[in-house]
Order: C-alpha cells, then sequence, then structure tokens
DNA sequence: GGGATAGTTCGATGATTGTCGAACTATTTC
DNA sequence: GAAATAGTTCGACAATCATCGAACTATCCC
C-alpha cells in the first residue's frame, strides 16, 4: 500500500506554492479541483494532451506544495484540492486564482 | 532615453503572472510595493542580498509579465506596481499574496 | 495464478532560470 | 569634457524543470 504524504499546512510555503500554480497544465488541475471535490486521476477528463507520467509529475507537485491531498481507492486514485486549509492559511488565493 | 514598455493589461496572463510571483525575491517586491506607490529601484531599501543586475533581472521579468511600471527620472528609476489595474484584472489575487 | 488496468518511478533530454561579473548606456555634476 | 552615479545588458554557469518512454508496483478480475 503505498503512501502519498501531503505536508502539514503550518509548513506549506506560500513561494513553494506559487511555484505550484506557475505552469498552465497544474493550474487548469487546480481550475477543476476548486469546488473542493476529489477527482479521479484518470487521464479522460483532464483535456490535456500529455503521458501519464507527465500527470504522475504534476499531480506529486501539486500534492508536495500541500495544495492537495490523495485518495486512495484500490487501483484508483482520486485527487482533491484543501480548499478550506487553503482558504484560511492563504484568504483569497484560490478564489483569486480560479476567477470565482 | 531608454524605454520600459509593460505590456497591456488586456495581454497578460495569469500563468506569467504567477511565474513573476514565484521567487521569494521578486515576492518580497511586491509585497513591498502593494501601496501601488513608485518606490526607487536603489538598492538600499530592499533588503536582499543580491546584485545589481540579479535585481535588474529582477525588476525586467515583473515588468515584462505585467505587474509593475517603470518611471524614469533622470537617473533614478522607480518601479511602481499596476495595483488597480490588477486589482480589476485578477481581484483578490494581489491581496491574496500580499497578505492582507 | 495470469492478464489486464491504474498509476508511479527512473533515467535521459532539452529548455528555462537565478546568479554573477564585466562591459555598456544614460544622466548628473564638476 | 571628465568623473561619478544609476541602472541595464551580455555572456557564462550551475541548478531546476517539463517532458517522454520504459520499467516497475499494486490492484482487480477471470
Amino acid at each position: 500500500m503505498p503512501d502519498y504524504p501531503s505536508p502539514d499546512m503550518a509548513d506549506v510555503d506560500l513561494v513553494e506554492v506559487m511555484k505550484a500554480l506557475a505552469d498552465p497544465i497544474r493550474l487548469h488541475i487546480v481550475r477543476v479541483l476548486a469546488d473542493g471535490e476529489p477527482k479521479a486521476k484518470s487521464l479522460e477528463g483532464w483535456g490535456v494532451d500529455v503521458t501519464k507520467s507527465t500527470m504522475a509529475h504534476h499531480f506529486r507537485i501539486l500534492r508536495e506544495a500541500g495544495l492537495t491531498h490523495t485518495l486512495i481507492d484500490g487501483r484508483r486514485h482520486e485527487i482533491q484540492l484543501r480548499r478550506a486549509e487553503l482558504d484560511a492559511k492563504f484568504p483569497g488565493l484560490i478564489a483569486a486564482i480560479v476567477g470565482e
């Protein structure tokens, strides 16, 4: 059983968050996740034309920066924006980049 | 008379803005400029320990991303955050990263 | 167990980035 | 005009990054 740890929100750094958001694919992912509901990582539905390994890379960057959690259900993974925690730590940030 | 053009706000791209903000020195500069008042580029006062050429590089990135204007007064340059325009185009973004 | 499916990790590659010192441009002052 | 001042531009360098294909791990299903 693999483990995909997200950092404590107390350790999340705004510069790292900004780096994670400074990429068109990751910004798109965050927008799709903006409602805070978990979404499957499976390729169909993201609408970006990159390989599985590239998507895995972007998911990892988002998670390690503290933006997302990974939920494991068998061989299916879901990704979830840590919306409430992020809103508490950086008020208005997600809303601003999502465009409300 | 050198010219330091800033892009039209209509052409400013959020991904480029995020890239510009995804650096500790540039984030610091933007925070210092947050009130929208122009500040001298001269090294004293920024409180960052890098060379003049590195600062010139960061000022250029901020300007080309559309975040700042450069004001020229003789051999003195001032830099100004385009606060009102940015607030209109990306509501809440500057406030969020400045930590209002 | 064997095959299929979902996703990660590894190594490589080319592009971009932050930094510096040196040279350069423009302006002010003597 | 010469010297000093403020800032930019130009290589160069090391580090980081986005991307890919191949190999790998883990799970589900027959």
